[in-house]
DNA sequence: AAAACATGGTCAAAATAAGTCAATAAGTTT
DNA sequence: AAACTTATTGACTTATTTTGACCATGTTTT
């Protein structure tokens, strides 16, 4: 059984299959709920669960007169396997220098740009502090919050 | 359909670019208002809007006989003044939806990649996640430890 | 200098459209 | 069947655009 959102979903994919040179589709949230049949915020559901920046998709809107949603993917490679990969790399907890050795590896292949990569280690630290300072979490804690978050980037990057 | 915002905006942007040489635009209200055919009021929504120091623009005019309004163009000059804009523009404590329209312009400004900007909201959603659900923190404590991490990554890749 | 004229600015109302949140409902897993 | 996850709904909130009435400030004319 095809659920709504799964319908909706499907959608959407084939808009952005149909002009295959377009990276991005723009649509209204009040006309697509019609089409269905549902409330518009049932759109809202849809587009958290399917396009998220961890699957790959940014989402920009903008509310009131001639308001639209715009879904954009992020397409360089079609490495599905690669991020299952990257995934298992990191495992569920990761200690601050394999992160780090991993991030090196990772640049020096051409994965990700050395901004990228600063970009990583500054949102790792910061959530490392925090977690230390504000919370007081133990390490255990703390490495599989840093595993969390490095997958959810790697991978969201893999599939951009 | 586009907005007569969005259209009168575009225009403004092409008067840039015709002149590329010049960081400057001067235009008269009411003759841009009768252009686009509508109240002259709707020239100061569209400068207010669109052509902010958020998005890298300083507005000066001049009434009466002769008035005009110029726009022009911020550009920064070392990494340490942008860092500071940075630093200014996100403040304290920042929502969600400001973060974004931020990383927007800042995307669309060119600086920053569109996978950077993926990945800062990523990392940006995690935290938001992770306060809400594991920490169960309030709002506002999510907006400032937002503002932290967004200062944090946006200052760290001006000055790289 | 005063009056008249020419501009631009502010503010708020109305219209339009998207977002949030929490209560249910419907599926799935254990 | 209990617990958990995912989907559906709708009441309420927030944001954007458009418009117009009224205000402020220059320049030109008298």
């Amino acid at each position: 059984m095809s659920s709504l959102t799964k319908v909706i979903g499907d959608y959407i994919v084939t808009l952005f299959s149909e002009n295959s040179s377009q990276s991005e589709v723009v649509l209204r949230r009040k006309d697509l709920a019609e089409k269905f049949g549902c409330v518009p915020s049932q759109i809202n559901y849809v587009l958290r669960s399917r396009f998220s920046p961890e699957q790959g998709f940014l989402i920009q809107s903008q509310r009131g007169g001639h308001g639209f949603i715009r879904i954009m993917q992020l397409r360089f490679g079609d490495c599905g396997e690669y991020a299952e990969h990257l995934e298992d790399l990191v495992g569920d907890a990761i200690s601050e220098q394999d992160s780090r050795r991993l991030m090196v590896s990772l640049q020096e292949r051409g994965a990700i740009s050395p901004r990228e990569r600063l970009l990583v280690e500054v949102a790792l630290r910061n959530q490392e502090e925090q977690g230390r300072v504000l919370f007081d979490l133990p390490p255990y804690k703390r490495d599989t919050m840093r595993a969390e978050l490095l997958k959810k980037i790697l991978v969201s990057l893999a599939m951009s």
